[in-house]
DNA sequence: ATGAAAGCGCTAACAG
DNA sequence: CTGTTAGCGCTTTCAT
């Protein structure tokens, strides 16, 4: 079917190791053959076939993720789809391919890991997430083949990661609330085991620690799951505590739930803020501020980071990405 | 780095292409050496270079998909995730790989095939969207590569394509309404050029001739893009003309808008059906009636036709995935 | 600066 | 039923 380097190397009266060298850009060609053979590739169309090229060169320029199913999270939350945009991108930019599965349990997770490996198909591998103690990163570092993880991991030694800085986050959002004016606010927070939730829930306390304010450890909520109606249920419950000037939330659907608690019973003068910055935020009555966290970036730098190791070699460790509070009319007090 | 095929015949006593035969189970090798190869394997841990093989073979397994970022309708829409997810699903029981690639402008979408298939690298392609008119199905066609489109094209000729009845959907619906003894039915679509809504409004158009009841064309409303606000004043416009007792929109986030509305301005008596059963309906006030379409088989399926074509050259020309309606509170009346 | 030749790991005639 | 051999298309020493 298609053209080889066999074609164009007699197109261009050369050899097929000059074509291979003119198409790796190697130096020590003369300016003319280089030229004649780029003619030759041009006129016949020629394309590199990369599994060929991967054969020989045990590189396929193939990056493997793997992604969580579990729950129905990543269809309401487009984190993962953010962050695949990203990954994408950068990949497009550096050449690479991008192949993907899905995972339902830890095994399944493994398992796609090892197939990539064991195939010889992908150069390195992304994760999107974290467990502590997560058998797959031993695995990989068992078998020392490339890969970063998108979320800081429990044991960052020799990991490249990539995550936000979520205590830093939390903190500002207090800070910013601090600054308001208020004093008594809320935290509405889910999957306390999870480091982003640690790291979420240190900020806020920090922030109070830092500004001398005290904490009302009644006013601290942590729920099952990011799930609108626990967020609900989270607000009523503060409520019958007592009313704060203001609640953060460490997920727009928590949000969405505290805010629809609120809309229902009539209660003004609460701030709300959330954290994600879902495309739902902004269609909320009112419009819900919120944590920006740059997922379309994680991704992007994830790639970058698997690529600079391929390539070069390069290990930076981890990449810290910013995070943007967006500020809308749930925080216009 | 890896363990061989050369390995394994050597541990197994036999020749490489008796090892290779073994894999590929054929037939015509003596149960007793078929056992001493797979326990070679077995102690070796061996797994085939599926790098090698492609090359070999012609056949990489790998099967590229190109999805749309263009709009924020991706991000707000889980349509595509659950795609993706049948898609892997398939896949992964057929031992195929999945590369995805992201595309914003119609040449981005041509590239990312073009890069496919001169890369040698996929097997086949999905194409998640089409246009009428669409260039990629006839660079496909021109190229004899394999491929299926996910959604009815313009031209059918020849293509393999997954996708709902639309027609059927929306008459399904009407009907339901009929039967329920609505009579006048406002709809709400976008993107009227799209087969995908010219078949719903043929739908509702031809449930309402069948039944014998009239049309009030003010109470169809086509509006820009499947979005809440948009559907918010779709709402409004049609309730300055006249009262309607049910409303149905093509899409989830149209039924937002209407849904929005009707409670800001506290209407009652409105039943509502929107579209895509989105995870959202369900947590809407009240809770959307919806159509699912099934968009996870609509992947499954799509992958299965390409493997079977593949594998077999069995050309199924189409496969139609069943919607339902999920009945939720807002048509209780 | 360029060519010849070997080899990446696997499959598939072709023999026997 | 099984081994030998010749590629698949590309890269990479090793010569020259």
């Amino acid at each position: 079917m298609g053209v080889t380097i066999k074609d164009v190397a007699k197109e261009a009266n050369v050899s097929p190791s000059t074509v291979s060298r003119v198409i790796a850009g190697s130096n020590r060609i003369s300016e003319e053959t280089k030229k004649r053979v780029k003619d030759a590739i041009e006129k016949l169309n020629y394309h590199p076939n990369v599994v060929a090229r991967g054969l020989s060169n045990k590189m396929t320029k193939v990056i493997g993720i793997v992604l969580p199913t579990e729950g129905e999270n990543l269809f309401k939350n487009p984190f993962f789809v953010y962050v695949m945009t990203g990954i994408s991108k950068y990949a497009q930019e550096s050449g690479y391919y991008i192949m993907y599965t899905f995972f339902k349990t830890e095994e399944e997770k493994l398992s796609s890991i090892k197939n990539y490996i064991n195939s010889n198909l992908a150069d390195g591998i992304i994760l999107t997430t974290v467990h502590s103690k997560d058998k797959c990163i031993k695995y990989l570092q068992e078998k020392e083949f490339p890969f970063v993880v998108i979320g800081r991991p429990e044991d960052t030694k020799n990991v490249l990661w990539v995550d936000n800085d979520n205590f830093q986050a939390m903190y500002n959002v207090l800070s910013k609330l601090f600054m308001k004016g208020h004093r008594e606010i809320a935290f509405i927070g889910a999957k306390s085991k999870l480091n982003v939730s640690k790291d979420r829930l240190s900020g806020y306390r920090q922030a109070h620690r830092i500004h001398g304010i005290d904490i009302d450890e009644n006013i601290i909520v942590e729920v099952e799951d990011f799930r609108e109606d626990l967020g609900y249920h989270a607000m009523k419950k503060i409520l019958s505590i007592r009313k704060p000037t203001a609640v953060v939330c460490t997920d727009d659907l928590l949000a969405f739930g505290v805010s629809s608690y609120l809309a229902e019973n009539n209660i003004k003068g609460i701030s709300i803020v959330g954290f994600n910055n879902t495309p739902l935020a902004q269609y909320q009555k009112p419009a819900l501020t919120s944590v920006d966290i740059n997922a379309k970036k994680l991704g992007y730098y994830a790639v970058k980071m698997l690529v600079d190791k391929l390539e070069r070699n390069i290990e930076n460790m981890h990449y810290i990405i910013e995070t943007n509070l967006i500020e809308r009319e749930s925080t216009r007090y």
